[in-house]
DNA sequence: AGGCCGATCCTCT
DNA sequence: GAGGATCGGCCTA
């Protein structure tokens, strides 16, 4: 699901206006039900009141705390009772431009990838806290929170290990749009490309 | 009840 | 490249 889900839009209706942004960087994290095990998940335990969502339904955001002052977001990507989950690295900002700049305290003119390069920063431009958007269905049209494809076309996908993460650092999961500046990250990709056809 | 640490980001060298 | 901010969640006693 992962490098499926690059390319399509995430949307927030907001009472500001419409915030978009193209995803170009996730990462996939593993279930408890997993042949490979991934320590690096917060299912990887079994379900806490905090990681509650990914044992759900999928299709669901999965909104949590880091480090007392950021937020990460994941969808959900496993039937319920499993728990698999993608988090969204990083988006290439599309509507609501301003607005999400200034949400990461930036000018309106900021570059785009001092937008939403990075897992806390997307979430800080787009307005999303644990409290007000963990559990939303992201494919509810009805939902402020929505997954969108809007006809983007992605033919190619960078593979690399996570970024972050201590404990199965080694597994390849994190999946970016070649080449695109607004990919977190220092590392290269180049090598690490496939052709999805 | 206490302690440790994280799917981060920013600043400074 | 290194270090601090800052706190919720999970483990141990």
């Amino acid at each position: 699901m992962a490098p499926l889900l690059l390319g399509k839009l995430l949307v927030h209706r907001t009472p500001a206006g419409i915030l978009a942004g193209r995803i170009v960087e996730a990462e996939a994290y593993l279930g408890p039900h997993h042949p490979t095990p991934d320590p690096a998940a917060h299912s990887h335990r079994g379900p806490t009141p905090r990681n509650e969502v990914l044992f759900g339904p999928p299709g669901h955001a999965y909104v949590y705390s880091i480090y007392g002052r950021y937020f990460c977001m994941n969808v959900n990507c496993e039937p319920e009772g499993m728990a698999g989950g993608v988090l969204f690295r990083a988006l290439d900002p599309v509507a609501g431009i301003p607005q999400m700049a200034r949400n990461r305290g930036l000018s309106a003119n900021a570059p785009h990838p001092a937008i939403a390069s990075g897992p806390g920063r997307l979430c800080e431009a787009l307005g999303l806290t644990r409290a007000r958007h963990n559990g939303l269905d992201l494919l509810d049209p009805a939902s402020p929170l929505q997954l969108r494809d809007d006809g983007f076309s992605v033919s190619e996908v960078c593979v690399t290990e996570r970024i972050g993460i201590r404990q199965a650092a080694d597994l390849p999961l994190r999946f970016a749009l070649p080449g695109h500046g607004c990919v977190s990250g220092r590392k290269s990709l180049t090598g690490n490309c496939v052709s999805l056809v």
